[in-house]
Order: structure tokens, then C-alpha cells, then sequence
DNA sequence: ATTCCACAGGAAACAGTGGTCC
DNA sequence: GGACCACTGTTTCCTGTGGAAT
């Protein structure tokens, strides 16, 4: 019996021939040739842009869906294309692409815009440094140099949804109306990618109004589409026969019962070859999808909690004491806790904040409940194991006296 | 019909930090 | 080295809420 296992590995190493072939198919950042299922949107944005090329100013677009709807892929692809076009027309386009998840404050956009655009490049009195300048200075010297080189730039900026909740319209409101104080050699656009279809509420209007001029809404992918991206995946990331079609299935379902999520279900089919790969085996099993659920959720909700700060923690820990998960029991809870371990407690309000952070993280779900007389508050329930706790804090010297009192 | 509880959650202000410029 | 700037995490102050109790 061991012998089989042994040649099956040895074997396989030797042919250097497992179950992922290209791994990078697989990977958030891979963008496919075929983009499955969004010609129509496809069309629409390009239509949107191709004004460039007739000498004309595109209008503002914004774009909404869920996360892993393919939202971001269509859009590079669109500017993939654009590029070559307007190059062969020899028309000066530029298309700084910034996530404003990763920078995440009004001036690191402006920053990394005039990374991309080269500013920095530029003599000293012209640049946008990491910091220092006021934000209309910054806006001003980014206005300046597409002026002086006259250029037609294309801004896009993915989750912009997350640059709404820092306060950061003004820089919207700059940028869609910076077109009045440029020539009409040059402009920018604005291309807005946002997961949250409510965003758009939170905007000031003036920029409401100049931002929406175009809508366009990528749709959750159904089950059969997200199958059928899958196996076209498959092809290209595995070897022949490692990937089942009842896998896939699984695999499409768990996905697509959630939110539609195609970049959920390629990274559950990543985990589970994975797992496959460290077991002896040349194909992957629905029990190796339904593990690497578990080790998604596990992994997250781990990274989460240890690289909480104190307070958090100690939150949490109080809503696993807390009999009946009332915000009022909790923050009593949290103060106890408080006065154990010597710390000076946050405010009540701070507290909520912070509920509302782990709400969001999916760690905690949160029901407000009027009781009439007796107020109002919000039921909070857990949604991870306290064997997760206590893995994820076991390492916190500070907390040991309380962790260590937590029964399982 | 009115009162009142126990908060939720928005807005603004603040302290501390880390940076540039002249 | 002082003036100025942005950012983060927090506090303070405040208004709003819905249904049980009166």
C-alpha cells in the first residue's frame, strides 16, 4: 500500500505533472482573452470612449456591480484597446487606473495620479510629493501639467465607493469639472467602478449630477454562467481529467447562491486544488471544495482577529461573555474587561462604530430591536467558533487571563 | 395620545503623528 | 525651527427612532 503512495508521488514529481498547471490563471489579477458574457457592456463602454478617438470629449461613466462581476476586467480590457487605437492615431491619452481601496484617502489619489502620469518626473516646483502640499495645490499642479502637454486623460477609479465615505467628492468635483479650465485639446474623464449601487446616494449633488451622466450595471452572473466560466478556466489552469464536472458544479453553486461572485468561485476552486494537491490524489473532490470553504472562511476570520487592535478584541471577547447581545450588556461587558486588564475604556459611541466594522467584515450580524419602553438596541450575534477566538488571541499575552476564563 | 427608554448614528472637533517648505 | 498640511482614531454633542407603558 505505501509503495503505491510512494510512486504515485514520486511519479508525479518526476513528470513534474500534478493538478494546477497554470496557477496563474487562477489569480485575481489574471484577465482573460475572452471575457465571458459582457459583450453588451463591453460595447457600451467602448462606445463611451471611442469619442476620443473622433476628437471629442467622452461624458463621465459610472459603473456598478457586485464584486467579482467581471466589472474591472471589461473596463482594462476596454483600455487595452483604446490605447493601441490612440496610438495609432497619434493622439496623447493617458489612463491612470487607481484603486481608492488602496489609496485610501482623498490626497493618496492624488498622488498616485501624478505617479502615473509622470508628474513626479517633472521639475521639483511642479511635482505632487507624498505629502506636504494642500489638496488644491496638488489638484492644481495635476491640472497644470496635463495643460502644458496637452493631453486627453482618462481617469478611472475602482471602488470609488470607498473615496465617497473619506470625504473624498471634492476630488470628484475637481476632476469632473476641471474640463472648464482646460482647452479643448485636453480633458479628462471620469470612469467610476463602484460595488455598492447606493453610493451613489451619499454623493454631493453638484457631483452627482456631473459623474452620472452614463450608468451602466454589471449583473451577478447565474449559475449556468459562472459554470460555464469555470470550465473555461479549468482548461487553461489544470490538467486534463483533474477537475470533474460535478466539482465544477459544486463549486458554481456555493458561488452563485452567495452573490454571483466569479472571483469567489475560481479562488474556492484554487484552495480546493490546493488541498488536492497535498493529499494524494490526481483529481479534485467535492470534499476538497467544501474544505476549502471552510479554510477560506477560517483564514479570514483569523487574519482578522489577530491583526485586530486591543479594543476590538476586547470587544469581541465581551459579545462572546454577553448573554443576551445587547450593545448595552456588551459595552458593560467591555468595561469590566477594561478595568481588568488596566486600560482605559472607549466611549459608547466609539463601540458601535467598531460593531458596525465587524458587521461589515461578516465576523458579527447585527439586528436592531426596539423594546418599547425599554429602548432600543442592537442584537448582536457572533458568527465565529470561540475555538477561532481563542486560536486567533492565544498569542496576546495581555488578554491570557481573559481568553483563559472563556469556556469552549 | 403622549411619554419615555436606550440606544443608533451623523457631524464636528480634537490630539497626535508624520510629512514638506522656506 | 516654525508654519502649514493631511490622515487616523477618537471624543463630544446632538438628533432621531419605534413601540411598551401610562
Amino acid at each position: 500500500m505505501e509503495d503505491d503512495i510512494l510512486n504515485t508521488i514520486f511519479d508525479s514529481a518526476i513528470k513534474n505533472k500534478n493538478i494546477i498547471k497554470n496557477r496563474q490563471v487562477l489569480t485575481i489579477d489574471y484577465v482573460p482573452d475572452k471575457l465571458l458574457f459582457r459583450t453588451k457592456e463591453t460595447a457600451s463602454i467602448a462606445q463611451s470612449l471611442s469619442v476620443i478617438l473622433k476628437k471629442g470629449r467622452p461624458s463621465n461613466l459610472l459603473i456598478f456591480g457586485k464584486p467579482g462581476t467581471g466589472k474591472t476586467a471589461v473596463v482594462k480590457n476596454v483600455i487595452e484597446h483604446l490605447y493601441k487605437k490612440a496610438n495609432e492615431l497619434d493622439i496623447k491619452l493617458r489612463v491612470p487606473f487607481i484603486n481608492a481601496k488602496n489609496s485610501n484617502t482623498p490626497y493618496k489619489i492624488l498622488y498616485e495620479i501624478a505617479e502615473l502620469l509622470d508628474i513626479n518626473k517633472e521639475e521639483r516646483k511642479m511635482q505632487v510629493y507624498f505629502t506636504g502640499l494642500s489638496m488644491s495645490e496638488a489638484t492644481d499642479r495635476i491640472l497644470d501639467f496635463i495643460k502644458r502637454k496637452s493631453i486627453k486623460v482618462v481617469l478611472v477609479i475602482d471602488e470609488i465607493d470607498s473615496l465617497v465615505n473619506r470625504k473624498g467628492d471634492d476630488i470628484l468635483y475637481n476632476f469632473t469639472r476641471a474640463n472648464e479650465r482646460i482647452s479643448s485639446d485636453q480633458f479628462i474623464s471620469l470612469i467610476g467602478i463602484s460595488n455598492s449601487l447606493t453610493f451613489k446616494d451619499k454623493l454631493d449633488p453638484r457631483v452627482k449630477s456631473s459623474l452620472s451622466e452614463e450608468e451602466l450595471v454589471f449583473n451577478p452572473y447565474t449559475v449556468e454562467q459562472l459554470k460555464e466560466i469555470l470550465v473555461d478556466r479549468c482548461k487553461l489552469a489544470f490538467y486534463d481529467n483533474a477537475v470533474p464536472i460535478g466539482v465544477i458544479n459544486l463549486c458554481a453553486a456555493i458561488a452563485g447562491k452567495e452573490t454571483g461572485d466569479a472571483r469567489k468561485a475560481i479562488d474556492l476552486l484554487r484552495v480546493a486544488a490546493e488541498i488536492a494537491e497535498r493529499s494524494i490524489t490526481m483529481e479534485i473532490t467535492e470534499d476538497h471544495i467544501r474544505s476549502a470553504q471552510q479554510k477560506i472562511d477560517s483564514d479570514t476570520n483569523f487574519e482578522i482577529l489577530s491583526n485586530s487592535t486591543l479594543h476590538t478584541k476586547l470587544l469581541i471577547l465581551s459579545i462572546v461573555k454577553a448573554k443576551n447581545g445587547s450593545t448595552g450588556e456588551i459595552y458593560a461587558v467591555y468595561q469590566q474587561y477594561c478595568s481588568k486588564l488596566e486600560q482605559e475604556p472607549l466611549t459608547q459611541r466609539r463601540m458601535t462604530q467598531i460593531i458596525g466594522e465587524l458587521d461589515q467584515l461578516g465576523l458579527i450580524t447585527t439586528n436592531i430591536v426596539n423594546q418599547g419602553r425599554y429602548g432600543r438596541t442592537q442584537r448582536i450575534k457572533l458568527h465565529i467558533h470561540i475555538s477561532s477566538i481563542k486560536e486567533a488571541l492565544k498569542n496576546d499575552s495581555l488578554l491570557s487571563p481573559i481568553v483563559d476564563e472563556i469556556n469552549n
